[in-house]
DNA sequence: AATCTATTGTTTCACTTTGAGACAATAATA
DNA sequence: TATTATTGTCTCAAAGTGAAACAATAGATT
């Protein structure tokens, strides 16, 4: 087991990642389901002591969905004595079948720094870890309940992926290379949680000068095919 | 020492904070001066083992300025191997007369947790900490060379800062309770580093809904008065 | 008391952006 | 050839913004 038997990592600091993905309509992240308990968490990990901090979340990124270059933001620092709940820990370890000295450094208080991540859906190939059963998709506007303040952070990962979105123009990381104008909309509307009035966003976004024209897309339905776009390379 | 004879921090977490003032039309930050070094750094400090992450920063914040209930905001933490420069602390401690082992917590790797700060330059109550000689207001347009990357830490607090002024309406802070609509321009003015149109200011302003206008202020000067406000409160 | 100066609060007007809808184009079907 | 669903563009009114003009006024000057 990776996990226990390396000792190179920093105490007391932990990552999580709220991996953001577009699929039919919906925006959803990734949760594990920790083995047994049935607990689910945001995928995170622990720093190397000779790693840089985003390398890590970089790595827990890459071991979780197999991607590479991926738009990665660090959001937000958690720090509350009201997350340090080292049963959690422990149940989850001893579902493992690990049973850990009571001042072992994985059952220590943890501050976790915290980054959301905008993936193309279809380019994933998910991988759970050690102590998982399983990681999937779940739809943000339908979140089971998540072990210590991960709700929270999801929470906050949303609000400030909603404020970033216009000003930082990144929604395109959630789709692949090429994409219509209507499925950029849809992306839109899944992150802000409303309709949006299709003139309006053709003619804003258009207006940017951030996208490219190409190709048509004809999917054989009976109705004017829509062009392709793309995020102008900078 | 406080900070030597105490064990009770967290390992290789710190906080560092850009405390921001307005003065004379400038925008101001407070900077700590080590003795002997000449080393200049952003006030900081651990955090407790049983002290909530902001807690720790609000500590900080009053330990040097004296002021409580002070708009305080976490806008990143610091991670990277490349601040990780033992030489720095130990020669800090040295000159002061603290001659630490090579393994002593204080001399390991940290990640910096850092917050901005916007409070009232008038009623600070500047107090040192036991390694520095002063601590002191410098111009935001004109930063020394301060140590590891405390310069790109400042940057990045005014980054943030001037991304949220106009989103969540927190200019206010920086000014007494009742300020003049030019006192709040030049706040802004400092902050974008920039001037303003005056008219277009005073419109957006009042247009917000959020001042309160109260009597005039009566300078003396031999010109219209001007109205004083302040920030509605919620 | 009348005039002057500097600054403030408000209004005006042109220009731009935005909301809402109309209209024209078109790929496949009937 | 007409129909349907959807897309791309245009129109027009409403709202917002930049730039400047105008009016008010506290104290100084005459």
């Amino acid at each position: 087991m990776t996990v226990l038997e390396t000792k190179g990592f920093l105490p007391h600091i932990a990552f999580d990642s709220v991996i953001f993905g577009f699929s039919k309509g919906k925006l959803k992240i990734l949760l594990m389901e920790y083995h047994d308990t049935g607990w689910l968490a945001l995928p995170g990990g622990f720093v190397r002591k000779n790693e840089d901090l985003d390398e890590a979340a970089k790595r827990g990124l890459k071991e979780r969905t197999g991607l590479d270059n991926i738009y990665l933001e660090q959001f937000y620092t958690f720090g509350n004595m009201a997350r340090f709940k080292p049963e959690v820990m422990q149940t989850i370890l001893e579902a493992n079948g690990f049973f850990l000295d009571p001042d072992h450094w994985m059952l220590d208080r943890f501050i976790s720094v915290s980054y959301f991540a905008l993936i193309d859906f279809e380019k994933v190939i998910l991988t759970p870890d050690e102590l998982s059963d399983s990681i999937a998709w779940y739809e943000i506007e339908n979140l089971p309940e998540l072990i210590l303040d991960h709700n929270a952070i999801v929470s906050k990962a949303l609000q400030t992926l909603r404020e970033n979105l216009e000003r930082k123009l990144i929604g395109g990381n959630l789709l692949p290379e090429r994409f219509t104008m209507n499925e950029l909309q849809q992306v839109y509307e899944a992150i802000f949680g409303q309709k949006l009035r299709r003139t309006t966003f053709q003619r804003k976004m258009l207006g940017l000068d951030i996208l490219e024209r190409h190709e048509k897309l004809y999917t054989g339905k009976s109705h004017k095919a829509p062009y392709l776009y793309s995020f102008r390379k900078v």
